[in-house]
DNA sequence: CGACGGAAGTTGGCTGGCCAACTTGGCCGC
DNA sequence: GCGGCCAAGTTGGCCAGCCAACTTCCGTCG
């Protein structure tokens, strides 16, 4: 697989991006060294200064740089996974690590959707949705249940998926359905009846709970799901900064 | 207060992202609505297009707006509150909810650094550092535990401050120490003696645990914290997208 | 020897312009 | 009526240039 599929992709600055990432993570710049100029890096890269700014851009979202007015920008951390498809694909994130995913469907629902579905996946009243359930295993080792909610237009799809599909998001990919952005609630929540049975874990003990709802280019919602880790598999870890960050931490809401 | 402290300082891109961002969040755009285009709003601003998309890239960081070639933008989401002060200093997150920030030290000592802390604080072997415990409470209720360790620097400053003072991090600001970037890892974890007796819970009764590494405009570490908070109080919410992302899942590392 | 000041270097910010890629909607032909 | 094609509208990307704000370093002066 081309390693460089999402990274150098398409436009200059891109690749001027990539190129950057690889000599900041390959340690050419020394540890805490500081990089070329701007103006510097555009004479060697041949692009505009702009262009060059847009490929800093990145890496300073990234927090392998930092940045600030005055001063040479300087070598903040090294290597940071390519987050956004791994965030979103267990699979792919699980195949990034060298571990082989595995998924087992417990259950495929169509029902009407209860109020708070509705509000997520922003839909009318009565429209029914398809409702998974599904134990995720990462090299056989039980890790994650997850429980997600389609509606029909990709519900669907998915219903029609082989039982023992290993990912659901990339063929959905090829169905057209794209997945664009993301918003995520990470907490803690203990075990129920079925978390425990498919995680081999007692009632009530502490889970790792990811919600998220993806929305497709267009703002429409595609997916609502919740996702509940055995502690000690995964962490979920946040670059943020002055310039730019992703992130808030809040008040706990009613699910 | 003003409340545009952040928001609108200085910069012509981010008066105009904020003003967009008023709008969006009180409806001027519909729900799902899509913005003016580009150059429409340059007009309206009698800013260049560049601007207005300085001031776009920062709403759809934030996930308030999509973006695709070809289409006006749509309003995603709306509201959302900022986050890097917020995420950094419990006393200014605590107070944007309208709640009243308490914290109750509990020791502070100085002492050389083990291994970890000195690779997290980029430390010469045989420096010493501040290692503070301490409780923090919301509107009197105790919510987390914090462990922080401060490298000589910072530490001598913070050691300074009277004990019952609420925030650390605005004393700090003014003594020149800047908070510019950080790095956040998140997971679960049982609580230990000291945490079971300062929250008031059971020992192993789980805990949202929070590690950060902090940093200023130089990229010199200037915190190394733990912090764990009792379930139903917190959560941390993240917004990515395919466009700009801050995010990564990885497997858990040793401490 | 230390403090002060200034010059050079560097990034932040903004403008104006151009073209390409893509989406959408309407028109036209079948 | 239906499907396909085309044009207008819109965002993505890139360039060249200019000035302001800020940092760093060095030389000078006390």
């Amino acid at each position: 697989m081309a390693p460089d599929q999402d990274s150098a992709a398409g436009s200059l600055y891109r690749k001027v991006a990539a190129d950057l990432r690889e000599a900041i993570t390959s340690g050419s710049f020394g540890d805490a060294g500081r990089l070329p100029a701007e103006g510097a890096l555009a004479e060697q890269y041949g692009v505009s200064r702009g262009t060059v700014r847009q490929a800093l851009a990145l890496l300073r979202a990234d927090g392998l740089v930092t940045s600030r007015r005055g001063t040479r920008r300087v070598v903040l951390g090294s290597a940071r996974v390519q987050s956004f498809s791994e965030l979103l694909s267990f699979t792919h994130w699980a195949r990034s690590m060298g571990e082989e995913p595995g998924g087992r469907l417990e259950s495929m629902v169509r029902r009407p959707a209860d109020a708070a579905e509705r509000e997520h996946l922003r839909l009318e009243p009565g429209t029914e949705v398809y409702a998974m359930l599904r134990l995720r295993t990462l090299s056989g080792t039980p890790v994650m249940v997850e429980r997600t909610v389609y509606p029909p237009r990709v519900g669907e799809l998915v219903a029609q998926l082989p039982p023992d599909a290993v990912s659901h998001t990339e063929p959905l990919r090829e169905h057209g359905i794209l997945f664009s952005d993301a918003d995520h609630t990470i907490d803690v929540v203990g075990a129920n009846a079925d978390d425990a049975r498919l995680l081999g874990c007692r009632r009530g003990s502490p889970l790792l709970r990811e919600k998220r709802r993806t929305t497709d280019p267009t703002g429409t919602p595609v997916e609502w799901s919740q996702d509940r880790y055995l502690p000690g598999t995964v962490a979920f870890s946040i670059h943020n900064s002055l310039a730019s960050s992703a992130l808030s931490r809040h008040a706990r809401e009613n699910d």
